[in-house]
DNA sequence: GACGTTCTGTGCGCTAACACACAAATAACC
DNA sequence: GGTTATTTGTGTGTTAGCGCACAGAACGTC
């Protein structure tokens, strides 16, 4: 859907004597505009961070941080997928938010505090690009459209968070279902998505069976089929239908908070 | 618990300039430093706030502000306590979080976006000091210790919200109205609290006859008496043993990124 | 191709919370 | 002081999701 803007955007969008690095960052398989709020700087800001800028790979299961653990770097995710997860004593536990090409992980880096009582983990391989802390702090106080962005987006992230709460209360275990498929989805470039239904009971902090269940209904109404580990989704717009409100409420709000022309720039310089 | 702090703060911790006014604040009845954030902000910008902010009555049931509806203040409670709520499609409701006098109510003002999809509502009257939008995003760009204070106080209420989200998947009725109980009890300077089982539901989002039994179990335990609307609690450290882990996880927080000597000065200057 | 491992499917009893339907108790108001 | 509205108590049946215990199916590997 993003694809959608690019016939509005020119590449007169970003100072053209920026380009030369740019170009080469686009034809390269890895760029940091990859992830919409690196995209979303202006020129000046972007190119101080891009020296900084430290590509890492996030294998899945990677732990990035554990509860009260002081974090060292930002991360912007561009292929990879995150999760900031609560472990009760019990040995529950439930994510408390996702996060993809279209945040960061980190925000009590920059709001405070430095650390937070959650864990953090690779929910799906990839890459992603980080900022040392000190790197980040500075950046952040120049107090400028860096700051901005970020701060919007940890609003994004709370509407999430609280989202996250309202269903976890209200909706059934399918629905959820649907919506952590659907977050998923969209964070990835595939139909394809590689997560058991244990990682996804964990996630959404239910029992495994109760997924097994809800993934059968999904399977046998068409929309999605799987196997020891591998999802594809085949009808997307099933899944859109079956979800509950707080998928679009979300998504309305990240579209309304976060600029999206990453997406739209990167595969209109690639073509 | 706060006043032992008392003893550990001089009259010298505020510079003696601005104690006149404050001293008449100390006697009145209202006083902005009633609440925390306000409290802790140094004299400087104290001061320069102060002419800007209004005191306002807030009765039982306003409404603050709708989803989606722009904010015009930023609010500090000093006896009342305000509900963030998401209302559901299907009338559902959940409380999001709770702000009371430790903290701030509006952090979308200054974090962007102006908005927030939820409402705020007026779950025990009381009074609060409010600030203009603009004025309180003049005050928060100068980038001092008010914007820190702030960034750091929406990190608190993050992580209000992600243990809510836990909670609410994980805990039950039981663990989830002691923690109820308790967040208002901190927020107030009494025993006895103003809220039906009914407004109880709303706020956990479960059914009104789901708290009457819990309520009762509370009350034959010892811990609590209520009778329409007004609960009295007997026996806090009963509900503390009650409870989850989710309050003490979030108390915890809050006390380690917000400092408290508002309470303990307050109480100080008044004897 | 035999083996262990990792995933997924299924069945059964259990419990917390639900929905609905009233009854009882307390306060509020002429 | 009697009527009305609000709040709380109780009962009955239902259901979604839990816990446990396996069985089957797919994959890796030696």
């Amino acid at each position: 859907m993003e694809t959608n803007l690019s016939s509005k955007l020119t590449s007169q969008y970003r100072p053209s004597g920026t380009w030369p690095v740019r170009i080469l960052g686009m034809i390269a398989p890895h760029n940091p505009m990859q992830n919409s709020l690196l995209a979303a700087l202006p020129a000046e800001g972007f190119n101080r961070l891009l020296t900084y800028l430290e590509l890492v790979p996030m294998p899945f299961g990677k732990v990035i941080y554990e509860s009260g653990s002081k974090l060292q770097h930002l991360y912007f995710p561009t292929t990879c997928i995150l999760s900031k997860l609560y472990a009760l004593a019990d040995g529950g536990s439930s994510e408390i938010a996702v996060i993809g090409k279209e945040g960061a992980l980190g925000v009590s880096l920059f709001m405070g505090g430095e650390t937070t009582p959650s864990r953090a983990m690779v929910r799906s391989s990839g890459f992603a690009y980080r900022l040392k802390a000190q790197v980040l702090k500075n950046e952040f106080n120049r107090g400028g459209a860096f700051m901005q962005l970020l701060l919007r987006y940890t609003q994004a992230l709370m509407v999430q968070v609280s989202q996250t709460a309202v269903c976890n209360r209200h909706h059934s275990l399918e629905q959820q279902l649907c919506r952590c498929l659907l977050l998923t989805h969209d964070r990835l470039q595939a139909d394809s998505l590689a997560m058991t239904q244990e990682l996804i009971s964990n996630i959404l902090g239910v029992r495994r069976e109760g997924v097994t269940e809800a993934a059968g209904k999904l399977q046998r109404a068409g929309y999605i089929s799987y196997s020891r580990g591998h999802i594809e989704v085949i009808n997307r717009s099933g899944l859109e239908n079956a979800v509950c409100e707080c998928y679009s409420v979300v998504k309305t709000e990240y579209d309304r908070l976060i600029p999206h022309a990453n997406q739209a720039k990167y595969l209109q310089m690639s073509n």
